[in-house]
DNA sequence: GGGCATGTTGATCACTTGATCAATCACGGC
DNA sequence: GCCGTGATTGATCAAGTGATCAACATGCCC
């Protein structure tokens, strides 16, 4: 008896599979997001993976893609609704480092260590940090803009803080260090940086 | 013709081993420490490598403590040449993000990324951070005894500290963000958190 | 100078990976 | 209704992985 066979149209297709790619690299990382295992997710033979992604470099590079680009816009939906800027940049740093997206933090991590051997992936994750480091930069020229901030180099301080920030989740991926004790550690470092007085990141 | 067959020690013929699996995953990375190209490169069959390993997952993870316990020692001795305190932090941010250390930034990486399925390589990684830890820590307690440093929690800022500097040295891995016109941003952001005045890492 | 402990070989197994492609068949347009 | 476009299958290839083990041979000890 051969398998039923469904047939979708080529967008369904593959919508379908992207979406199978991503669920796979947040529940296992990077590295499980594979022919067979994505093709087994649909409920599909292998072959039809290999027909939709022009490679499994390609598909793993866009699935991080979708992965990172959907973790900023979250984030960015949910900062919209704060006016203050210190309140944004609190918010910011709380919520990336409440420990609650290490699937999301591995992601980003397997793509600096597997871009060795993954041109694609390397070359998204370049762009996706751009985005980020546009968008932390963003965040402080409103806030330089409207007074709150004092800061010469938008774009050198939202690296630095991108920086800490990476670092930081990186390290609770191997469940190192104990995240909510030490965030007013964090705030602490961050507001001179802001030229915000000390104590003003924490108290909100 | 049968392959001339070299016998060794079995101390010897593991050192050996050790020294090319170290520089293969400084050459290309963990994922390169593989059964054969370890072999390979001692010019050695394959069941020799298997024979003296007791699983390849074991030898990855021993190959990464070799490494980063080397960089530590390293850099351990650089800084004991230097007396002051102060001097002493801004040449171990200097060290650490020259640039010069990429190869062992991505076995960072990569073990932060691979723990995930490989579970003495987790433990490994655990504990070296740990071992960084302990060593910015103790840092930081000799400055603060001599009254050159201001910090209460020292632990967390030698934690907090780690984590910029794997944060930013990760992102160089992608080639990302210029080292060096930064470098100065940073030590900015360091002087609040050891109780110095603006300015005194940076004009040393 | 034999003998044997042990370091060493290399073939082999079972498995996973990405990729290819002829064959098949479902479905929409006519 | 039937026909052909195009989605789908699944076997297959080549490559690479870790692990195992009987056979081999080297070099040391007596």
């Amino acid at each position: 008896m051969p398998a039923p066979r469904t047939r979708r149209s080529a967008e369904q297709r593959r919508a379908e599979i992207t979406d199978a790619a991503r669920e796979l690299a947040l529940a296992d990382g990077l590295a499980a997001v594979t022919l067979r295992a994505v093709a087994a997710r649909v409920g599909v033979a292998s072959g039809l993976v290999a027909h939709y992604a022009p490679s499994m470099d390609e598909l793993v590079a866009s699935t991080f893609g979708d992965i990172v680009g959907g973790e900023l816009a979250e984030l960015s939906a949910l900062l919209s609704t704060i006016a203050d800027p210190t309140a944004r940049v609190a918010t910011l740093l709380a919520t990336v480092l409440d420990g609650s997206r290490t699937d999301v933090t591995l992601v980003w991590v397997q793509s600096w260590g597997m871009g060795e051997r993954n041109e694609a992936l390397a070359a998204e994750a370049r762009s996706r940090m751009d985005e980020w480091q546009q968008f932390i930069a963003a965040l402080l020229d409103t806030g330089v803009a409207l007074g709150d901030f004092r800061v010469e180099d938008t774009q050198g301080v939202a690296w630095l803080l991108l920086g800490m920030i990476d670092g930081l989740s990186a390290h609770t991926l191997v469940r190192w260090g104990e995240p909510g004790g030490r965030r007013e550690l964090l705030e602490r470092a961050v507001e001179p940086l802001l030229g915000l007085e000390s104590g003003r990141l924490t108290s909100r």
